[in-house]
DNA sequence: GGAGAATTGTTCATGAATGAACAGTGTGTG
DNA sequence: CACACACTGTTCATTCATGAACAATTCTCC
């Protein structure tokens, strides 16, 4: 999704692609439906990232949670912070620390963009018993379980 | 993938996540085993379109196979260009087209860059029974069956 | 206590993707 | 024929991602 329908890659007719192309679609659609909020599904993460902790995140924190660079961090709460969504404060705990914090604003555009996004992924899972759900998660996560 | 262990997006702990962690996961070890190659994914991607088509492609047709913008194709090219690996050639039955031509180099990068990748699919379906194989692969498929 | 190492966030250069706007070219249809 | 329309690729501004280099701060340990 790298955002967005993003991550194109792919083509070539292997069982991996159809993986890749799932996860397309699904960014996709998701992106689309969380359009008329103003945030992207990164953004979005951000604030749910935010949300979950209950208070304001050091940005490594985020970058943990996230899995991603710190420096995208520091990018994507630049852009936050245009927003108006997300407020930079000084930890005075340790001054090398900033830690990001959710404003009212953010708080009002998470609701209405996590609520979007639970229900395409609703939509999406219909497609699927609850046993096949299990059965596809179990599957896919073979592919981590790595013996190198 | 855009690229990269590229999307990173995700989190939650739902099963669209896990396809998605899925994707990212296998996108960085197919990336990762690709970089002696100096080439990355998307890169590969285009020279695979263009080997298998065997003719120069109009940048049009990539941008359709790649499931892409077309400027997204301009800037690809341009790099690979730049790298030596493709070489735009006018059409002259039509003005408006610029056809994209793979070069020996290119070529060459392909072929290493192709069996890497080949290497790293088939060590992560190893990790799956040939039956196993087909039930993710209908099981994804479903995700794209609209009824949108 | 002070020197060296580790950690935190920023900056910078680059790659990959998008969409909007644009310039040339080709194709109708009246 | 000419005008309107459609198509092709490029440019531009923006987002998201990475990794390397850096400054400030904190930690460690002699």
């Amino acid at each position: 999704m790298n955002n967005s329908p993003s991550a194109t890659v792919c083509r070539g007719r292997t069982l991996l692609t159809a993986v890749w192309r799932a996860a397309s679609h699904i960014a996709g659609r998701i992106e689309r439906r969380l359009e008329p909020t103003g945030l992207s599904l990164p953004k979005l993460q951000m604030l749910t990232h935010l949300v979950e902790a209950g208070e304001p995140l050091p940005l490594g924190q985020l970058a943990g949670r996230s899995a991603c660079a710190k420096s995208n961090i520091t990018q994507l709460v630049d852009r936050l912070e245009a927003d108006g969504l997300v407020r930079r404060e000084p930890d005075p705990e340790d001054r090398r620390s900033v830690r990001a914090a959710i404003t009212k604003d953010g708080l009002r555009a998470y609701e209405a963009a996590a609520r979007a996004q639970s229900e395409v992924e609703a939509e999406l899972l219909a497609s699927l018993s609850p046993d096949e759900q299990q059965h596809l998660a179990a599957l896919l996560e073979r592919f981590r379980e790595e013996r190198v």
